[in-house]
DNA sequence: CTGCAGGCCCTTA
DNA sequence: TAAGGGCCTGCA
């Protein structure tokens, strides 16, 4: 589990004791426990984890056959990566919430974007507010959470959505290379972020966002290049294994 | 005090 | 097209 919620995909995950976490997604909150490698969701229902659950960890995938394939490059980071990050998996999040998440997530740390987004949501309780909420936030409420200069990026992306320029189910309909273009053109939107809200808002896991760890990574072991094509359609899981590695191992 | 954190925007050349 | 400065804020 700590793989899942140390990958910095999921920002509303409380890790409450070294086995117990509490995850808010759907507006609901989900205990889960961990003993050895097996997890068990606390107060839940079958029919919840059938409906909700099941998805959310995205458990239709076989993650094991995709190890395999990234093993079979005989990259020998890679595969040390792999074997770290064994249970990391790619959330099916909510595309709204992780439009938000990312927005703010820019030149800033996981401690604070944390905070910000558990500042936008107080009010709300455990749901994430919607654009209509957020739309009766001012810039000065913005700022207050500690947005920052975020704070008209975010305002202006809520507005988008209410006036309809940003339609979301639209944008669920696009092609990934579409969908990330699209969303550069609105402010605050680059590169890196329209790639996160891609993988994990739409969850298109061809879709590789480099980030400075990644970049960091690209240059130190693969001499500045690093050809994603080897790994076509599955990239942004590969790059789920080498960012976790990355952060997490303090031997490498 | 300076530097930096999962970037982006804007200006120059 | 590429390079470089500035940016909210909190923390080391």
């Amino acid at each position: 589990m700590a793989q899942i919620a140390d990958s910095g995909q999921c920002f509303r995950v409380t890790n409450i004791s070294p086995a117990d976490w509490e995850i808010i997604v759907c507006n609901k909150v989900l205990k889960i426990h961990q003993e050895d490698d097996s997890i068990f969701a606390i107060e839940c229902t079958r029919e919840e984890y059938e409906k909700i659950w099941f998805d959310y960890f995205d458990m239709n995938r076989d993650y094991g056959l995709l190890k395999k394939k990234i093993i079979s490059t005989n990259d020998l980071y890679l595969i040390s990566a792999v074997d770290y990050g064994y249970g990391i998996r790619i959330l099916k999040q909510n595309l709204w919430e992780m439009i938000v998440t990312f927005l703010i997530s820019q030149q800033n740390n996981i401690p604070r974007i944390k905070k910000i987004i558990a500042n936008l949501c107080t009010p709300f309780k455990i749901k994430f507010p919607t654009p209509y909420d957020l739309e009766k936030y001012t810039e000065k409420d913005f700022l207050s959470f500690g947005l920052g200069y975020r704070s008209v990026y975010l305002q202006n992306i809520v507005k988008s959505v209410i006036k309809g320029d940003l339609d979301l189910n639209k944008l669920k309909m696009m092609e990934t290379a579409q969908a990330v273009k699209f969303l550069q053109s609105f402010h605050g939107i680059g590169v890196k972020v329209a790639n996160c809200i891609a993988l994990y808002g739409l969850h298109r896991v061809e879709s590789f966002p480099i980030d400075i760890w990644i970049k960091n990574i690209i240059k130190k072991r693969y001499n500045n290049s690093f050809d994603i094509s080897k790994f076509e359609g599955y990239a942004g899981i590969v790059q789920q294994y080498m960012y976790f590695y990355e952060r997490n191992n303090p031997d490498i």
